[in-house]
DNA sequence: ATAAATGCAAAGGATTTGCCGTCAA
DNA sequence: TTGACGGCAAATCCTTTGCATTTAT
């Protein structure tokens, strides 16, 4: 069994979610979709057009970049970092964690001797020679939990 | 004790980091470096520069930015988030880690129910209503390991 | 003295936006 | 048919670069 099995149970599901989501199921957008699905490589969305490009030659970097945004709202697609906008800086070299407000962005830090243990079961995983841990806690801030509104605080 | 026990002993430390890594001790250097120091928040570098500005009114953008990007180099500053030059886009979105090397910026998903486990001791860390932990891993990739240099594989 | 750092302005790269023609429902 | 989507080009935002002047050592 291949990757395809998961792959393909996604790509079934493809219509129904774009339906759902009141989106047009376009063939530029099931292509991208589908070559996003396929790249286990978390690729960047300039590797992404790439791709897309090798098949609808035709494609606009803007539906790509459009549609990448449009799937990232609807859920159908994260961003490995979602910090990634703008960068963010730490001059604390201690080993620490951090709290993540996925609202308004706002960043914690998080000191926690159970997450400082934090280690994969196999001591080299994927053949990494991991140097050091570190976890995300993705949550709501507090100054978030007292707003309904789903914008941002800080 | 407040936050500046631990800061001023890093600002003690600064001048001789300085001359360790062959920098000049400049004025706006320094003030650039307190300032990161002094800023828990996990500022972007426009926000770093707008605090500066507010010590040296006169201080141009790009030297924040130079030295944000020296003191990263030398390691006297980390970012939040490593991959953050480029967008990285995941379309898997079943609990996984990252496994991400520190030199070519690869990144690989990780499977592991023991990091699956991972909690702060705390329920609610800052008061954060946490929805989900997440893992990066940092390291060297098998690729990158077999390469002496300092640069990229892929 | 001299190599490095600052400040300014321009360049660069990634992403978004506006607008018009086209397509899915 | 009609609102949404794709394509194109321009605009925007963030960051880097080149260069002349100033500064630290």
């Amino acid at each position: 069994m291949t990757i395809s099995a998961a792959a393909q149970s996604r790509l079934d599901d493809f219509r129904a979610r774009c339906a759902d989501a009141g989106l047009a199921a376009t063939h530029q957008r099931l292509i991208i979709y589908r070559t996003l699905v396929e790249s286990t490589d978390h690729p960047s969305p300039e590797l992404v057009y790439d791709r897309v490009r090798t098949e609808i030659p035709s494609i606009s970097q803007a539906t790509v970049y459009k549609n990448i945004r449009t799937f990232l709202e609807i859920g159908l697609l994260q961003e490995v970092n979602r910090l990634h906008q703008t960068n963010r800086l730490d001059a604390n070299l201690d080993q620490h964690h951090h709290l993540i407000c996925v609202r308004c962005e706002k960043v914690t830090d998080l000191y926690d001797d159970q997450l400082d243990g934090a280690r994969a079961h196999d001591e080299s995983p994927g053949g990494f020679q991991v140097l050091n841990y570190q976890v995300e806690a993705y949550g709501v801030c507090p100054d978030c939990q007292s707003t309904k509104a789903a914008s941002s605080a800080q």
